[in-house]
DNA sequence: CCAAAAGTGTTTAATCTACACCCATGG
DNA sequence: CCATGGGTGTAGATTAAACACTTTTGG
């Protein structure tokens, strides 16, 4: 009775699930991190890290974990994304996935393997391998709201080192929107926003002449017409 | 031991519901439609229809199927919002809310009301009665959102009757964005994006000037530059 | 001194904003 | 015939887009 009872509540109800879709910019590239499974029916394929949610931890806080857990990742931008619930998703049981989209500089990518995965990296998002679940969906529109975002919004500045070039920050939009942008123009209007100033550095070292580096007024995230 | 095994399944994981946040304009005002609830300790609190997700259906069945069920509203638009997952959302036990928003036109307002609840009311967003849950956070998120999306979509489209005026268009957008809009620009705007088209009637059985109706060229969601 | 990326303004086109009067109908 | 909302255009300001040469450094 009281079983069936639990058994029927279980099969009553989908749980909970997060995936995060990691994004750096790396090579003059947009690229995601994956971790290869082993698990049947998706041994050699690969997936955004994620997990299932606890009750007693908001499901901001699971992505936080299942980041930290798979990655060794912490303390980077997170955001939401989307829910996915289509009732034949996962082959291993109803389970509805809360994705988020998380954006990290690239610089010391101290990443951390774990033992139930074969591995992780860094894939282009325009040159991905096969994936788990619906994965590509996932991150195919986790890439359109990274674009939109950048559009609006302060957000690239989780992309960017603390100090970067104009060059920098201006190639970051150039990849992530996959077009070329007016270098005159671009600086004009990153300017008028107010949102970087010039450090009273140089970049050394480099060949050729040296490029003043700028930093973020603010790294919270604001809205604002970017482009 | 079994039971066990099972018991601890379900506290170990959160389940999923979906609320859905209805629109529409009437009075010359925003307004969401709200169900009064009974059981303690949300008694004579208000809240937006919803309700648990079963395994055999994705969530956007859900939410239709809730809307239907509680309201009588079938074949409106809905969209989802955002999933609110705080671990104290919800008194009665740890529930993640997939939310949607949803739009319809203030015509043939046939609602249906469910004898689990006190009543079905339609609220201005400007003047909200106590609500239950997190729903205050959940309508002041869906109204922020219809606000950005009528920047650049033709979702204005769900709000209206098939055939409407240039005069309730404008009103319509006044209303969400809570600002007023000037006449001929709007009329400009909305011309030049070639979403409405002329029909060659006018409105009739008014007090004064007929006016013009005009309908949309599709109904479609699309993204397209309007404000 | 040479190669290569950094840095910098102006002109033109497009878009947005502000604004006022005549029109058509019902009563 | 009058009260009322419906319908229409233009000028000025702002913003966006196109475009090329000089500067600075390392090698």
């Amino acid at each position: 009775m009281k079983k069936d009872n639990f058994s029927n509540k279980i099969f009553k109800h989908p749980i909970v699930a997060t995936d995060v879709v990691i994004f750096t910019i790396d090579e003059g590239k947009l690229k995601t991190l994956l971790i290869k499974m082993k698990k049947s029916p998706f041994e050699n394929c690969w997936a955004s890290p994620g997990g299932l949610v606890k009750t007693n931890e908001s499901i901001d806080q699971a992505a936080n974990r299942h980041l930290y857990e798979k990655t060794g990742l912490k303390n980077i931008f997170l955001e939401q994304l989307y829910t996915f619930g289509e009732v034949k998703r996962d082959p291993y049981g109803r389970v509805v996935s809360v994705t988020y989209f998380s954006l990290m500089p690239n610089k010391g990518l101290k990443l951390k393997t774990s033992q139930d995965y074969d591995g992780l990296e860094w894939f282009d998002v325009k040159d991905l391998p096969k994936l788990a679940y619906d994965h590509k969906n996932i991150i195919k529109m986790a890439v359109q709201r990274l674009q939109t975002k950048l559009e609006y919004t302060n957000v690239i500045c989780n992309l960017l080192a603390k100090e970067f070039t104009m060059r920098e920050i201006q190639k970051a939009y150039e990849v992530i929107l996959d077009r070329e942008l007016d270098k005159r123009n671009f600086q004009k209007k990153i300017h008028s926003l107010n949102i970087i100033k010039k450090t009273n550095k140089k970049t050394i070292g480099e060949a050729y002449r040296p490029a003043i580096l700028y930093k973020f007024q603010d790294r919270k995230t604001k809205n604002i017409q970017i482009l």
